[in-house]
DNA sequence: TCGGCACATTGAAGTTCATCGATACGATAG
DNA sequence: CTATCGTATCGATGAACTTCAATGTGCCGA
């Protein structure tokens, strides 16, 4: 919920420094304490194999998504641990789930991984 | 020791399509098990608040260098914490120590961070 | 309504990690 | 040579993480 601003603001007249209230760039300036624990839960979230794979899986799944029975036998875990790192790539904003009938369908949410694309890229 | 499966799972070995040679990207084919450790190592070191402020610190400092000295005041932490954390960022190859004298230097090793960013990125 | 299926959650065990105090190392000043 | 300063390493402690087996929760077909 950090950039959806659903209030009026017809226009942000005065140019903010762009660097800090846009999207805060790693080598750019001195990180806050605040947005170095945010980027750190989202790059914690990514930074172990298994997640890495899963994330992979799905992006190159058809329809680039896929339910926890896709994603099990690929990375050699149990469906429990399977769920669990999912659980942790939704909550840090990585994927997105939706329950269709009995299956969960896992699908990319590319606005995040490009956040920190962009964050870690000297732009 | 992650072995706790009895039997090596060392089936697919995967043959390394041209675009994984070159510059594995997540989003494009599912990550073989050792690029997945390779940019898990590689996360890792980043994915921690206090070792994104060092980062973004050495960033921007002058000429793009800072010793330990300059680091401990900034992040609130003791001086061999900060070496811990400096240390485990060089091993990554996101830093570069130069000693000087009586002092280390930390330098950027911005290679790495582009890997990294285009490796997120969804090019 | 009942049984089965896909998935989520819980509890526990073993490992890894961040942090600190104490200490060791290397270079420099006196 | 000795003392000092900046830095690296060591040992310990408490928290967090990964994984699994067992169990819970909805949804669908018979």
């Amino acid at each position: 919920m950090y950039g959806h601003n659903g209030t009026v603001t017809t226009q942000p007249a005065p140019p903010p420094t762009d660097t800090d209230v846009c999207c805060p760039s790693l080598t750019v300036s001195p990180l806050s304490l605040d947005d170095a624990q945010d980027f750190a839960r989202i790059l914690k979230a990514v930074a172990d194999p298994t997640r890495l794979r899963l994330v992979s899986l799905v992006a190159a799944h058809e329809q680039q998504e896929a339910c926890v029975c896709d994603l099990t036998e690929p990375v050699g875990l149990g469906q429990p641990t399977v769920s669990h790192h999912l659980k942790i790539l939704v909550d840090a904003g990585v994927l997105h789930r939706e329950k269709r009938g009995v299956w969960s369908y896992y699908s990319l949410e590319a606005a995040t991984l490009n956040r920190l694309s962009e964050f870690l890229s000297p732009g």
